[in-house]
DNA sequence: ATGCTTTCGTTAGAAGTTGTAACTCCTGGC
DNA sequence: GCCAGGAGTTACAACTTCTAACGAAAGCAT
């Protein structure tokens, strides 16, 4: 939002106009999801006509791709904004889950099934690193020594990821299983997976953060 | 494929042209996944017109229903065909693994992002419920005497989903890990989450298993 | 203040999609 | 052999994304 207000007056009316598509889009996206995502029924209700659209984005897949950068972006600083205050892993798992319960198609349009011709350029890479970073930080201050294992000799030798953070073996180890584990129950929860079947999903969720803490799950 | 030779020819031709709807249907959802499915490119590889098809499927979403279905009893029998040899959960973890890499598209077509609209019937709970019982069978076999823990003396009060499998609560509580943290890894190495990360997937899927099966992970 | 130039929004239209309606024609069952 | 019903056809409606060509408006410079 820094730069919104820019040089020119054309400038932030555009800046102005394609926040008000995004806008447009991410409601879209929150009652039918992504895949219902429409330029026309956005253009429809701005009160604009199809192609006028087309001045703002290439096309609907370059609007895609900047909400998905835009939702990255968003989850990366809710995690940071927590992981600046010292916080443990387990306050970020509170914040992952619920920024995902927030808004289940915006984590879907993340970790969701990926579209078919989409490929992450490369600010996201480096996003995705941004939150691995507080993951490894937040990791680190928690339980600095970790147990390493075969598999964490192995994450110390392909390490590439963590940037230059210097989370020991086990530490990289304890952050991946962090992001795979609650992925995994989250994104079950979230497809409704554990719908009918009985048992309250945020035990679980506080269950898999039991064990990864230490605390028997 | 046990009733394709079914009472009228009639019949058996509708039969036999659905499969042949289908499998188109697979071979599209293969290359370019679920969301380009399209009725209209199906018929003309099938050299017929548009809306012949609708004679044999109500539309796009009964087609996908069925494909979700398919995909399920695909996965159902894969599981069942190892579990009924008495294999251990290691085993039912490598089927999985090994059926998903298969064919990502249909593995996200099961566990991705849900579509908008769709609600699983209640054959597919009940195909559901199938896999699941081959879990517990194979997790009360190999460790029968899971250590139960606050999480899974919930789970015994919500065990509706196990049927009336006699699974004690520590091994409803392993099944429900061995589900939730393999599908985590899996679903985050298929969308491609890990590519630009050095280790390798498949160690860390090995390295989640043999954490639930008690070797160190 | 008066151009000039760029950008914006428009309409028209191409090439798709799903899905319905009406019609023909073949075929299976009697 | 008849004939009812299913299969496939074309035509069409209502969508979608996206391109092309045009007019109007607004900023920028003189």
């Amino acid at each position: 939002m820094a730069k919104s207000d820019a040089a020119t007056p054309r400038e932030r009316y555009r800046a102005q106009v394609r926040a008000e598509i995004k806008q447009h889009a991410w409601e879209q996206i929150a009652t039918a999801g992504a895949s219902a995502l429409s330029l026309n029924a956005i253009a429809k209700r701005m009160g604009v006509s199809g192609p006028a659209l087309y001045r703002y984005f290439a096309g609907r897949d370059e609007l895609i791709t900047e909400l998905i950068r835009d939702a990255y972006r968003s989850l990366a600083d809710a995690v940071h904004a927590t992981a600046v205050t010292g916080a443990d892993p387990a306050a970020l798992a509170h914040v992952l889950r619920d920024w995902a319960l927030a808004d289940p198609h915006r984590y879907f349009l993340i970790y969701g099934t990926p579209v078919p011709g989409y490929h992450a350029p490369d600010e996201i890479t480096g996003i995705s690193q941004e939150i691995m970073a507080d993951l490894l930080t937040a990791w680190t201050a928690f339980e600095p020594d970790a147990p390493a294992s075969p598999f964490a000799a192995h994450l110390a030798d392909h390490r590439d990821w963590a940037g230059d953070h210097p989370a020991p073996p086990g530490v990289l180890r304890r952050a991946l299983a962090f992001w795979t584990r609650l992925h995994g129950v989250l994104s079950l929860e979230l497809a409704g997976h554990f719908a009918g079947m009985g048992f309250d999903p945020a035990l679980l969720f506080r269950a898999e953060l039991d064990g990864l803490v230490g605390r028997e799950g």
